[in-house]
DNA sequence: TTGTTCACATACCGCCAGTACGTACCGAGA
DNA sequence: TCTCGGTACGTACTGGCGGTATGTGAACAA
């Protein structure tokens, strides 16, 4: 994957603008010296002096770049999060149909989901790394500004009339459901049965909402929901 | 809540057994100070001087009662989840009905995630503090092994015949779905109105699926979920 | 009463994130 | 070509924190 970088050197770029490139690089070979290592051991388990050695660089370097070790964890994460959805994005592309594009979607992030990377930093550290706030910030504006468009399209594709509070309800719900589906599919033993698995099952879980769609089921009703609930 | 505890004499306990019960006294002060502490400025930027000094013991207490740092995370941890299991399964005793069980629960659910403390220690961090595995151990024996009684039920109410991988799935998708879900709920500016907009969305994706059960579809066949998928 | 063990308390160590400060060198102007 | 300012680092150091080694006194068994 990388091969450990010989001792970058600015005199090997030239012309003008050497500067910016030579920092540019700095950079990259930072966050990707911290992307391999808080993957393998972890945020908590990765000190400074590892990832400035791995990057060949020193600590002087970090700090000139980063604020610090938040701030370049939080360089990794977006990464990984414009990657995944980079992917998803441009499956989605290929179908018209919404329930089609939801599944092609779906098939992307459950791919996406399984890159060692995504699961770690941004799944399983990133909520306590980066804290409820950021980590909320960063998701809208990546997988979850996806899945809110998918949803969109799927939920408005019948007679319903949803507000923005329910469709974020909706997306939310989803949303949670796929990341917990995708680690069961990157934890799994045979990671494309487990795959197929959550198509299926998502797929169940759509096709039943679409039936209740085209049903005109009201969805403002609770008492029409199966639920013997009370206004307590 | 907690009156800040007054230094506690061994003297003050009466008869025999006294050491035992003085050091569970001392291993709750700990977990009681570190659930607090924990929740309030989250793992990391918790320090153990903090906790003892809160629960007005030493270092040498806590490390003669645990083994570290994350040992007393996870104390509190299972201490959140068992609070919370206890008040689920609870609710759901109430009901007899497979579907009004599940929305008992999920009404309970939706509560018990409220609590800032379950949300931070369990929901957040836990995950990242005590890596994967233990986490999932956790969960297993806990919230998960409810919403897993619980979707068994929902699911074989009707015709279908689910092998345990199939059930699992869906355990894991409807698990996650709430987890997150009670993240909006908690995090809404009307957390009452965000729970019920929850239930109703729930309580379409539960109908839908009754829906399905009632007509007889099949799930094994994924064309019939309108999906265009090719086995590619 | 005496020896043993439990339940702590105290003092200390090593690691590590963050900081202060020094330096080389690219690039713009004269 | 020669300053000169600022960028892009490199180096040395510090404070705090998790963890450990060891001391101590009270409880319990004999």
């Amino acid at each position: 994957m990388s091969k450990s970088a010989a001792k970058r050197l600015l005199s090997e770029i030239p012309g003008p603008g050497r500067r910016q490139q030579f920092s540019a690089g700095t950079r990259r070979a930072l966050v990707d010296a911290a992307r391999q290592l808080f993957t393998q051991k972890g945020y908590a388990a990765t000190s400074l002096d590892a990832i400035v050695s791995q990057a060949e660089v020193t600590k002087g370097a970090l700090y000139h770049h980063y604020s610090g070790k938040q701030a370049l964890f939080e360089a990794v994460f977006e990464q990984l999060e414009q990657n995944a959805s980079k992917a998803i994005t441009k499956a989605a592309k290929g179908a018209k149909d919404p329930w089609d594009k939801s599944n092609a979607a779906l098939r992307a992030f459950l791919k996406a989901v399984q890159d060692p990377g995504y699961r770690r930093v941004v799944v399983q550290e990133g909520p306590a790394v980066l804290g409820y706030e950021r980590f909320r910030e960063q998701e809208q504006r990546s997988s979850y500004a996806i899945m809110l468009d998918i949803v969109k399209n799927v939920l408005s594709a019948g007679a319903w009339e949803l507000d923005e509070p329910m469709i974020d309800t909706f997306t939310r719900i989803f949303h949670g459901a796929l990341n917990s589906a995708g680690e069961s599919v990157a934890t799994a033993d045979d990671p494309e049965a487990a795959s197929l698995r959550v198509e299926a099952a998502v797929g169940l879980i759509l096709t039943g909402l679409r039936t209740l769609v085209d049903q005109g089921v009201e969805l403002t009703d609770p008492t029409t929901l199966g639920a013997t609930s009370d206004p307590g």
